[in-house]
DNA sequence: AATAGTTACTTGCACTTTGCAAGTTAGTGG
DNA sequence: CCACTAACTTGCAAAGTGCAAGTAACTATT
């Protein structure tokens, strides 16, 4: 990973501060794991997108790929403390968006009020 | 400006989710506030993105120019309320950064500890 | 009056990233 | 052997970014 200064913001936004990885974050925090359950997103990402946010994703460290199956082997990604920190970044935008861009979705209160150990639980 | 969906997340990132755009409002969170001024910035923004994302900011009520000068004439950006309310986001992604990217500079406790109102009033 | 300096951009072009559609791979089930 | 599913990969056009050079509107200097 390749750093524009080492000022921390933006440190940051070299790792997430695209048109695309954040909302993949966000996918996960609202129950995605799979591949296919990402591309059901309502911005309608890109399969090469995906699969390319989701490798830089993982190579990162934010999120890991875990087998959910074998036969045929299928994994799922996770959110590490390092991706599940994230939370509150997205948790921040939701609202600068709520107060600011009219005619927006609210957020689940569920989501709102969480804490990043939230996801971290296994099963 | 076009929305990829009513997500609150996905709607703030359509207005500043690209590599520059929350750079060039750190800066002013920081103090810069001419054109020049953010060609200092050390990550080294190229003059037509920064003139580019000003424009943008200010088209969309992040940012207001104010003359500063008349004589030749000439302006300055500040924040307005909207822009100044993303004040947090910054914030968060900082948190992130130093907890999670090793050798990265530390934010000011000033920028750490203030408020979106800090950053309106007016001289 | 002509020249140089300052500030704030604009333009042109190469390069990179993104978006869309179609194709591929590895496996299961019938 | 064939259809089916999940998870990608590939090719290519379009959009966005990065760098260098050029322009515009003044002021200050000689």
């Amino acid at each position: 990973m390749e750093h524009r200064s080492k000022c921390p913001i933006a440190s940051t936004l070299d790792l997430v501060g695209d048109r695309w990885t954040l909302l993949v974050l966000r996918n996960i925090f609202r129950g995605s794991r799979r591949y296919g359950e990402h591309l059901e997103s309502p911005e309608g990402i890109a399969t090469n997108i995906l699969a390319d946010r989701l490798a830089l994703l993982e190579r990162e460290g934010l999120i890991e790929k875990v087998a959910y199956q074998t036969r045929p082997l299928r994994h799922e990604y996770r959110l590490t403390r390092k991706g599940a920190d994230l939370l509150p970044v997205l948790q921040t935008l939701a609202t600068w968006s709520m107060k600011h861009v009219p005619d927006r979705w609210a957020p689940s209160e569920r989501f709102m009020h969480s804490r990043p150990e939230d996801f971290l639980a296994q099963d």
